[in-house]
DNA sequence: AAGTGGTCTAGACCACACC
DNA sequence: GTGTGGTCTAGACCACTTC
C-alpha cells in the first residue's frame, strides 16, 4: 500500500518508438521526406539499433514508411486503392484491364492450385505469368493456371512460349461463358520470383488472392495473385446498386 | 572467364533456414505437435537464437506455426476460410451473421472515419464493438461506427451503455434500406485493444477489412473490421451465378 | 570510397504459463 | 521454481546505391 499509481505495465521499448516516430510523422514530415539513417535515429532516443528498426519494421508493415538498402528511409505516400472486385465480372486479361502479360509455359501446377482446378496432381497446365501495374509501378504478380481442356483452341495456334503465348491463352479464355469466381484474400510472404518483379526483398510481406473461375459447371482457371502488402489497399467494388 | 558457375547469390540464413524447416513441417510434423523449443533448435542449426527466431516467424506469418509465450511453439492448423463477402447483403447485426456485440458507447470517431461518414471532425457518433468467433475461437474484433443520424428512433430506447446499447443500435439498423457496401482489405498490425480480445500480442499482423453502408444515397454506417492475420483466409463469395 | 539498410552474433533479462 | 517465447544490447560484417 501507499504507492501510487505510477508503474503500470511495462510496455516495450519498440512499442512505444512506434508511437512516438508515428507522431513525429503525422507533424514534422512530409511524403517522401528522407529520415535519419537507422544509426542516427537509434542513438538519439537512446536505444539499440535493433530495437529501432523492430519500430520501423512495423511502420514500414503499416504503409507508413518505405525503406530501400543502399538508400535510406523514406515516408510513404497513402497507400493506393487497388480494385480487385469483378469489375464487370469479366475473365482475366480482357481488354480494360492493367496486366501485362509477361510470359505463358505450360508446367505442372502447385499441389493447392491443382487442388482447386479438379486436375490430377501431375497433370501440366497452360500457366501464364502476368503483372499489374498502378501509376507506373508494379503492385501485383500474378500466376493464371488454365488447363488445356479450358482452352481447346489454343493447340492450333502453338506458340513458342513467352509472351504471345501468354496472349493467346488469355485470348482464348474470352471465349467461354463465364458463370462466376470466388475469392480469397490470405497474408503472405513474397516467393523470390514474385519479390523481384514487386521491386521488394523475398519475404517481404504480400497480399495473396486466390480467384477460382466457373465456367461450363466446373473451374475453367485458378489465378493466384501477389500483392504488395506495403503500398496496396485491395478494394471490392460496391455490391448492389451503386 | 574460367570460374565455373557455383558461388550464386549469398541467399541469408534465415530464408535458407525457413524453408529447410518448412519441409521439416510437412514431412515430419502434424499439427498441433510441438517443436523444439528456441535455443534448442538454434543450436541444432548452428545459428544464434535471433536468426532461427526471423526464420519462425516467417512461418508464424504465413500460418504455418503458432508461438505462445510460456508455453512453446506448435505447428498450426490450416488457415480457416472465413467469409466476408455480402452474404446476402445484410446490415451488420442480422440474425445469421456470427458475431457477438460487445459493448456500445458514443464517442468520437477516428479522423479516417469521420471523412468515410462525412460527418464533422469531432462529432460523435454510436460506436458499437463486436466480436466474431468461429470454431469457438475469436477471428475478429470489429468497431461499427453509426452517426446518429442513421438511427433516429435510437433517442428513445437510451440503453446505458455496455452490450444492450450495442444491440439496440443494431436493431434500429435493419430498418434502413441498404442500398450497397463497398468494402477494402488492407494489412495492418492490432492496436492494443483489440490483440487483446483475439489473444494476441499488440502488433502481430492482421487484415484490416473496411466497410462502408450506403442507405438513403448516404453513408448510413462505417464498419473496421480486424481479422487475425495468421489464421484466417478471407473469402468473398461466387458474385456471379453461383 | 562513403553511406545506407540487411544480416548475424552471443550474450542478458523480462513476462508468462505450468507445475 | 522451471521452462517457454518476447525484448534488448553492443557490437560486426555484408549488399547495395550513390557520388
Amino acid at each position: 500500500m501507499g504507492t501510487t499509481q505510477l508503474e503500470s505495465v511495462p510496455e516495450p521499448k519498440y512499442w512505444h518508438l512506434k508511437t512516438v516516430l508515428s507522431d513525429a510523422l503525422d507533424s514534422e514530415f512530409a511524403v517522401g521526406e528522407i529520415l535519419p539513417n537507422e544509426r542516427d535515429l537509434a542513438a538519439r532516443f537512446g536505444v539499440a539499433r535493433a530495437t529501432l528498426r523492430q519500430a520501423l519494421e512495423q511502420l514500414e508493415l503499416e504503409g507508413r514508411l518505405q525503406r530501400r538498402r543502399g538508400v535510406g528511409t523514406t515516408v510513404a505516400p497513402p497507400r493506393m486503392g487497388v480494385a480487385v472486385g469483378d469489375a464487370g465480372h469479366v475473365w482475366p486479361g480482357a481488354a480494360t484491364d492493367s496486366w501485362q502479360a509477361v510470359d505463358g509455359v505450360e508446367a505442372a501446377p502447385p499441389a493447392a492450385v491443382a487442388r482447386l482446378l479438379g486436375t490430377g496432381a501431375e497433370e501440366s497446365v497452360h500457366t501464364v505469368r502476368r503483372i499489374r501495374r498502378t501509376h507506373g509501378q508494379a503492385v501485383a504478380a500474378e500466376l493464371l493456371y488454365v488447363p488445356a481442356a479450358s482452352v481447346p483452341g489454343l493447340a492450333a495456334i502453338d506458340a513458342p512460349g513467352g509472351a504471345a503465348r501468354a496472349r493467346a491463352v488469355l485470348r482464348e479464355l474470352q471465349r467461354l461463358q463465364l458463370e462466376g469466381q470466388e475469392r480469397s484474400v490470405e497474408l503472405g510472404s513474397a516467393r523470390a520470383d514474385d519479390a523481384k518483379q514487386l521491386d521488394r526483398l523475398p519475404g517481404s510481406p504480400v497480399l495473396v488472392v486466390t480467384t477460382r473461375y466457373s465456367a461450363g459447371g466446373g473451374t475453367a482457371a485458378v489465378a493466384v495473385a501477389t500483392y504488395r502488402a506495403d503500398t496496396c489497399r485491395l478494394t471490392f467494388d460496391g455490391l448492389l446498386a451503386g
